[in-house]
RNA sequence: GGAGGGUUCGCCUAGUGGCCGAUGGCGGCGGUCUUGAAAACCGCUAAGGCAGCGAUGUCUUCGUGGGUUCGAAUCCCACACCCUCCGCCA
């Protein structure tokens, strides 16, 4: 949700952002005009509500004639009171509505345009080149790892089952993850993955994303397509006491349609309707979310780095950048066999727009409540697998397993094919 | 699924129509006393909107939404959530 007063003293700056972004600019001013009305309608509400509380102080002590009058001109007033508050109920639905129209602003440096005007920040690591590389799944299933087949049997399309050493690679590497994170500070995190309307609806998801989250009609429940969602709403509604950024390092299967995704990336696990995840999310005052951003932005790359793979880190242009990002980094994995990069990290700078909504803040040096701004960032998921099993995969099909991740699959350093009819 | 009980300011709690934005305790903050600390005592201690440079004023909020009334934390209706018991199932 988007600050009314950075809309109302900065006008200018919203226009900037949703030019950027190629949003409605008009959407600007009609914010304006229903934060003004609301406004009126405010003042004169309470004009009316101030009279009728100061003639029913004197109603107890009235009596007679005196009383009768003062009933008469109450009773006329009980209505205007109605009227006017009624008023203000329908000016406020129009400005919320108005508010939820615009995104948050973009971040000073991000590149303008759409999902192909993102600017490539670094390229890390050597690209492997395989000769006669085999895909993922090919990898997969000579691995005894991954089987879509009946997956697809079980529960349809892009579902899929993890079996021998690929359920163990996709332990480790969420292990492997979580461990850094912990070691880094933050607090591990098991979070609920069904979730009630408002807390989908209070991240955001609800909006643009609405397509692709499963809902649960008997319970009225949403299966949760990040970790973020419960990360995010856990403090919905309080006032933190923060001494330095908030982190948390939630751990959960994701759940997500990929509606209007349709013959995209069908072959394996790159898109796929579960999954599981370790994500980062941290509460930090405004003024250090920037900095926090490029930190979370350096623990993806570690992770990357533990896992030896060869990447790329983006900044993706503003009109790619969902509704409640106002910055956002993803980190792609090189993939041999479809010459191209794959994303595996995404990190998304919020500032106060989410929070806003959630009504999550903190106390300011003053002690006064302001908005924390939240961040979110990727740190381990199943389609790291993907990468991995292409990157270090060997002419006999066998794949290295990078040296910080070996403690994490039972100390094994290679993954070998198992033989055939199982 | 059935039957009860509950939801008030960080926590606990008082409050059955105007004297209630709301009692008391705990916790927290400040002070007196003390070499220091504890104890004791005193004071402060919800959030938000609007107007104003400001002092301040005013309005809203007692789970949520509606209703009754000149006036609702308090009465009525609906809903949500929590707890207890019973049944059913792991």
């Amino acid at each position: 949700m988007i600050d009314l007063r950075l809309v109302r003293e900065d006008p200018e700056a919203v226009r900037a952002s949703q030019r950027l972004r190629g949003d409605a600019v008009e959407a600007v001013d009609a914010l304006l005009h229903a934060d003004e009305a609301r406004r009126s309608a405010v003042s004169a509400f309470e004009a009316l509500r101030a009279e009728q509380n100061q003639l029913g102080k004197l109603m107890p002590k009235a009596a007679g004639d005196e009383k009768a009058a003062l009933l008469a001109r109450t009773k006329t007033l009980a209505a205007d009171v109605k009227a006017a508050q009624a008023a203000v109920t329908e000016a406020e639905q129009v400005l919320r509505a108005a508010q939820f129209a615009i995104a948050n602003v973009v971040q000073d440096g991000a590149p303008g345009g759409g999902e192909d005007d993102y600017v490539v920040l670094r390229e890390v690591g050597t690209r492997p080149e395989p000769a006669d590389a085999r895909d993922h799944l090919a990898l997969g299933e000579l691995l005894g790892a991954i089987d879509t087949e009946r997956g697809a049997k079980v529960s349809g399309a892009r579902f899929y089952y993890l079996t021998g050493v690929g359920a163990l690679l996709q332990l480790g590497l969420l292990q492997l993850g979580l461990w850094q994170a912990v070691e880094a500070g933050f607090t591990p995190v098991i979070p609920p993955v069904l979730v009630k309307p408002e807390s989908m609806e209070g991240t955001g998801f609800l909006g643009s994303h609405a397509a692709e989250v499963y809902h649960l009609p008997a319970d009225d429940l949403y299966l949760v397509g990040t970790s973020e969602v419960p990360l995010a709403a856990y403090h919905k509604d309080e006032i933190l006491a923060l001494n330095g950024p908030l982190r948390y390092a939630g751990w959960s299967s994701c759940f997500r349609r990929e509606a209007g995704s349709y013959g995209k990336d069908t072959r394996g696990i790159i898109r796929v309707h579960q999954f599981d995840k370790v994500e980062m999310f941290s509460y930090c005052p405004p003024e250090e979310a920037a900095q926090e951003h490029q930190r979370l932005l350096a623990w993806e790359e570690e992770m990357l780095g533990k896992l030896e793979l060869a990447y790329r880190v983006i900044d993706v242009a503003a009109g790619d950048l969902g509704s409640s990002a106002a910055r956002k980094f993803d980190c792609e994995a090189w993939l041999p066999t479809q010459n191209r990069y794959m994303e595996v990290t995404s990190t998304s700078n919020c500032t106060t727009f989410q929070a806003r909504r959630l009504n999550t803040r903190y106390r300011d040096a003053d002690g006064k409540p302001q908005t924390v701004a939240t961040l979110n960032g990727t740190l381990a998921t199943t389609r790291m697998m993907v990468a991995l099993l292409e990157q270090h995969q060997q002419p006999d099909g066998s794949v290295r397993v990078p040296k910080a991740l070996q403690p994490f699959v039972g100390g094994r350093d290679v993954l070998e094919p198992v033989k055939a009819g199982s």
